[in-house]
DNA sequence: ATTATAATTATTGTTAACAATTTATAATAT
DNA sequence: ATATTATAAATTGTTAACAATAATTATAAT
């Protein structure tokens, strides 16, 4: 491939970026400015760039005065996350199996293989981040960088809502959607690679519970069971 | 309305993203630092902050060490505003049918009628920028925050296509797509509305030659009928 | 006269100091 | 002891000086 030149703001930015993906950096993590030029060794000005990018792609908070901290999108974010995926994914199959072209199998296939390495490894890190390459290089084949954007940014939201709204308990495990949705693509059969993508979103938004709980790391929300049973007790 | 106070970034993003907007400002058009601190009274920190904001919003090229412009897109980036147009558009009408409240139908209706008010009194400008709210509004009817936020960037940039790629001696002409598309979202008549949708931005988009001409301010292919003609004489 | 080169000016990019705000700590009173 | 206020430290926001790059003008050579 083009071995571009990355300049060192796109490589810091993409590193904070794929720690929100691999949930490193999990909702409502402060991201101090010091500290971030401390581990990148640059100046602030380049620090607060990077975190006014973030913070348009919805994956950081800034809070005027009070710094900046990993979002932390409500239940109703993400039902229009899910949402707006749902729109996206669906919509652009037609063009990606009309363009889809022998280096776009090859490169799909080779993600999900790392993909399942990585869920049979036991990394988890790997394997989320992975599951989510894969989503956006399936809407690369369709050839919209508008629509492909908008969806890198919808599914780095999607790793803070599952980190959020993920059902305990749920661990990795193997499916094999992502491979047959690459079979459909490759064999221009846009119908049949509808309903899997529809079912494939489907279960992902299941998998979380988007009820009462606002977050999880709250200390109230996380002992208010216990509480509640000692005070009836 | 929520009389929110508007930050002094906000404000000045706002004015230059109507610029854009009503064509003030036009594809290749200097944005020069120390200009922007005059018009607007602030720190180079401001405008620049500002700068990137509108380069994510693909409104404005960042060239390194050569200053802002507001963008250029070329002919297939226009393809992909249009195709992206088209997948939002229409695939947030079900939404829009659905949560369409009064308040939904009077703010398009206002919308509408100011357009049409711009175009009869010849304000090119105003009756662009109506057209562009229109569609944004539409897609606020739908609820959904990440959809909306891309159409915003898409109608900006769409302004920028119009003004590259306009077919010559197009005029502004009163239609009544905008009002059929109001009546028919109110009525929850989603199909119908899905057609008339489809329809206009066909029109929209058959309106711009997207064949050879890259640019009409480049003075190359502005000359370039007249030398060939005198070559061959 | 025209091109090439060098010096100058203007513009963008970065750094570091300063100001304003918030958070943490210490002192005081109830 | 607990709550409240005052003080100090830490953090964010802004400004202005400095450095690096690009554009312009002036000078010299063909």
């Amino acid at each position: 491939m083009n071995e571009q030149a990355e300049t060192t703001d796109e490589w810091i930015y993409d590193q904070v970026f794929s720690a929100v993906l691999e949930q490193r950096l999990i909702p409502g993590a402060k991201l101090k400015e010091s500290e971030l030029c401390e581990v990148f060794d640059v100046s602030r000005t380049i620090i607060r760039r990077i975190l006014l990018r973030l913070s348009l792609d919805k994956v950081v908070e800034l809070r005027p005065n009070k710094g900046a901290v990993i979002a932390t999108p409500a239940a109703e974010d993400v039902r229009q996350i899910f949402a707006a995926r749902r729109l996206l994914e669906i919509g652009i199959i037609d063009d990606a199996c009309k363009f889809c072209a022998v280096a776009d199998t090859q490169a799909l296939k080779d993600i999900v293989a790392r993909e399942n390495t990585a869920i049979q490894t036991g990394d988890r890190s790997g394997a989320i981040r992975l599951a989510g390459e894969f989503h956006v290089r399936l809407a690369g084949v369709a050839r919209n960088k508008p629509i492909q954007e908008l969806l890198r940014q919808l599914v780095a939201q999607s790793s803070l809502a599952l980190a959020l709204y993920e059902a305990p308990g749920h661990l990795l495990c193997v499916d094999d959607d992502h491979i047959d949705i690459v079979d459909a693509v490759t064999a221009g059969e846009a119908v049949k690679c509808r309903d899997l993508m529809t079912n494939h979103l489907a279960k992902a938004e299941a998998e979380m519970k988007l009820d009462a709980p606002p977050g999880n790391n709250d200390l109230k929300s996380v002992f208010a069971e216990v509480i509640e049973a000692r005070a009836t007790a």
